[in-house]
DNA sequence: CGGTAGAATATTTTT
DNA sequence: TATTCTACCG
């Protein structure tokens, strides 16, 4: 991967422009490969040479990364430490950071927990769960992005109810309950004193509406804002902006609307659109200069946008060489395409050894990639996939932080849900199901249920209560050590729950994987705990909800994988686009939202200004996707550039390689089951009622007949050892194997 | 309560 | 195909 680059080493007229015009609101079109980062860290730089203390300029970005390359620049250009003092981060963080500080005025504690995708499509799945409602109406995943696509436009549930359309349109869809699901969401959220991704977003917003003097403080202090990527705000996003801005009124905008690909999630273009008109005297800028890509290029992502309806004038061009033209080639099928890609690289990289890191294969679906992967790995080209699961959202991993919410709010009922059981201490669904309903109606969280209840008014057995004792404990030991070193808390949180001892206890291979993803996660907990300051166990999570800088960049050279949304703001020489097909580029979904194919246009737009020196398109005759082989025809969007297109049909049927099975590279996934027998034993006292002695004659149903060798009732759980007729000796729990007594 | 087999389902993704 | 969820049985 290489870093934008700018040939020169001074600013083009337009971007000196834009870096000197400090006051007053400001856009910046800032089209691919013009210099953009430059020309935010410049003029950061400048704010600060000026004499603007740093700690009153406010930069957000799209991302962590972002951010954290930008201080690193700004710092380099002024060569004084003030430099980090910049607010700069992206909106979910700095908003999270003041979240914490205001958190009383808005009814949370201070120490709220921030819910991640994943535990809230978990919430909404109990919620509907709950009321038994039809999976076919109520898909969670679906339910949960439309309610953050309400939030993020600043419809709350009430408002929600009081919109006669959005009533209607769900009473047509037979989705009528959706209001209801939405506002009991966002109670349980309250509830669990947590908020969600969006709940930053408008709570942020709401604070600054209600209270006119914090609003003040919150002006006063960013007395300069500028927004990188603005294409990909949101409602609630531009209206904070607005707040924030509305007195000194120095906000900078700069993003490109032809690399709005962000939709899906919220993003609303017309942000970019509308800012010359929400404010008087805007300064607008274009950088249209290309300093990246070839003429050729260049003009094919024009050519192809020109299609494109709504978007802001301008000319970008190129005063590089006209390079190659963009190559098109058809393939018989996926693995043909997948193949043949890897083969071009294969040759150029003979040639030039060690280029690996020059080449990018972008695709619409990850699920595209094993084809390609195939391919390399055939002919040990290496190279690295981005994207996937990223480390904190692996399971183990998303357990221990669940132990480490936890202590720090016992109200998270979603992290007390994910651990209450894990490791198995043999607390069920019935179980569980009790103390949410008792937490429900009584308005609690269910820590406080389990702690100040003392479970006196629940119908839970002795047995189970001695469970949930257990569980307390090991709590309640944890919340003691809190403030003492967050490696130490970690420690004893493995002593108590056991985690890793069970995990050892049965070293799977997957269990052996989590174990290594562990002790990653302990060393990352030990250096984190060597900090000076800010490394508390608080401080910890925030840094692990929000900031995924855990994408290591290597520096072997290798060929990049990725989808064409992770490719936004990198480089390559060398592009392949892969799967230019109708259905799958633009998506099949694309073709029913109006305005879906212009997104899926301005996505290869992206995709192709990616590239530096060539660009190789591709799609493919036939695919196999979800079992079975699709025949499919070419992109929409080749169409759009054929002009600018060398073509080349490599469509011969390739028997090898279409008979072949694809390789799985999952080693053993499969959890080994254990012999009967050797079954996990829980720690509930059992015991069978019918007097069993030794030496008695048995039926079983699987084994046949037996009789009683051994009976062991040390550990509450009642075993029998059998030795059978036809199979052997067996060892059986009494709770669970079915047999009679026959004499 | 816990494990397993078999059914259901299937963009893009950062925060 | 690959993953994720549910229902069932010991």
């Amino acid at each position: 991967m290489i870093k934008e680059n700018i040939n020169t080493n001074t600013l083009n007229p337009q971007q000196e422009s834009a870096v000197k015009q400090t006051e007053g609101p400001v856009i910046i079109i800032a089209g691919p490969g013009s210099g953009k980062t430059r020309v935010i860290t410049e003029r950061i730089a400048h704010l600060i040479n000026k004499g603007i203390e740093p700690q009153n300029i406010l930069a957000l970005t799209f991302t962590n990364k972002a951010a954290n390359e930008m201080k690193k620049r700004v710092y380099e250009i002024t060569n004084t430490q003030a430099a980090y003092s910049v607010w700069m981060g992206t909106f979910h963080s700095i908003f999270a950071k003041i979240l914490r500080k205001e958190a009383h005025i808005l009814g949370y504690d201070s120490n709220f927990t921030i819910y991640d995708n994943e535990d809230s499509i978990k919430i909404i799945r109990r919620i509907i769960k709950d009321r038994n409602l039809d999976k076919e109406q109520y898909n969670p995943k679906y339910v949960f992005s439309k309610i953050s696509i309400m939030k993020n436009q600043l419809i709350d549930s009430q408002k929600y109810k009081q919109n006669a359309e959005l009533i209607k349109h769900d009473q047509i869809n037979k989705r009528e309950k959706f209001v209801e699901l939405y506002q009991e969401y966002c109670e349980s959220c309250t509830q669990s004193n947590s908020m969600d991704f969006d709940d930053l977003l408008i709570n942020t917003y709401h604070l600054l509406s209600k209270n006119k003097l914090i609003l003040t403080e919150y002006q006063e202090l960013f007395k300069y804002i500028l927004i990188d990527e603005y294409q990909d705000t949101n409602k609630v996003q531009d209206a904070i902006i607005q707040q924030l801005g509305e007195k000194y009124q120095n906000i900078c905008i700069v993003g490109d609307d032809s690399q709005s690909i962000y939709s899906f999630r919220g993003a609303n273009i017309n942000n970019i659109f509308n800012f010359k008109s929400n404010y008087q005297n805007v300064k607008e800028f274009k950088l249209e200069q290309n300093y990246r890509s070839t003429k050729n290029i260049v003009h094919a992502a024009n050519t192809l946008i020109n299609f494109n309806k709504q978007k802001i004038e301008k000319t970008i061009f190129s005063k590089n060489e006209n390079g190659d033209p963009i190559q098109l080639i058809e393939y018989y099928n996926d693995r043909n395409e997948g193949d043949k890609t890897a083969e071009i690289i294969y040759r150029l990289i003979c040639h030039n050894p060690n280029t690996n890191h020059q080449h990018a294969i972008l695709y619409r679906n990850n699920s595209q990639s094993k084809v390609i992967e195939d391919g390399l790995r055939k002919r040990r080209i290496k190279y690295k996939i981005y994207g996937g699961l990223s480390f904190y959202q692996r399971k183990e991993i998303k357990d221990i932080m669940a132990y480490f919410k936890l202590i720090v709010n016992p109200d998270d009922n979603e992290s007390l849900l994910r651990i209450i059981n894990y490791p198995v201490r043999g607390i069920g669904s019935t179980t569980i199901n009790k103390l949410r309903g008792k937490a429900n109606s009584e308005k609690k969280s269910i820590w406080k249920i389990l702690s100040y209840n003392n479970l006196e008014n629940i119908q839970i057995n002795s047995g189970t209560k001695n469970k949930l004792n257990i569980f307390k404990e090991i709590l309640n030991e944890l919340f003691k050590s809190q403030n003492s070193n967050i490696f130490e808390t970690a420690e004893l949180l493995i002593e108590k729950t056991g985690i890793v001892r069970k995990l050892k206890d049965n070293p799977t291979d997957e269990n052996i994987n989590r174990l290594e993803n562990i002790s990653e996660l302990f060393n990352s907990v030990k250096l984190f705990s060597l900090k000076k300051t800010n490394n508390s166990i608080l401080d910890f999570i925030n840094e692990v909800s929000l900031d995924e800088t855990n994408k290591e960049t290597s520096n072997k050279s290798e060929v990049s994988l990725m989808t064409i949304h992770q490719s936004k703001g990198l480089e390559f020489p060398y592009v392949y686009i892969v799967g230019l097909e109708n259905g799958l580029f633009p998506s099949q979904r694309s073709l029913k939202i109006p305005s879906g194919v212009e997104e899926e246009r301005r996505l290869l737009y992206v995709a192709i200004t990616r590239a530096s020196k060539k660009v190789t398109l591709s799609y493919s005759l036939n695919r196999f996707q979800f079992g079975t082989i699709q025949q499919s025809e070419k992109s929409m969007f080749i169409d759009n550039i054929e002009h600018c297109l060398n073509k080349e049909i490599k469509n011969e049927f390739n028997q090898q390689l279409y008979f072949k099975k694809p390789r799985t590279n999952k080693i053993n996934s499969q959890t080994k089951i254990n012999p009967i027998g050797l079954r996990k034993v829980t720690n509930e006292k059992y015991r069978d009622s019918r007097n069993l002695q030794i030496g008695m004659k048995i039926k079983h149903n699987i084994f046949g007949k037996g009789s009683i060798q051994k009976i062991n009732n040390s550990d509450g759980n009642q075993k029998i050892t059998v030795i059978f007729e036809e199979h052997g000796l067996k060892i059986l729990l009494t709770k669970f194997a079915k047999f009679e007594i026959i004499m």
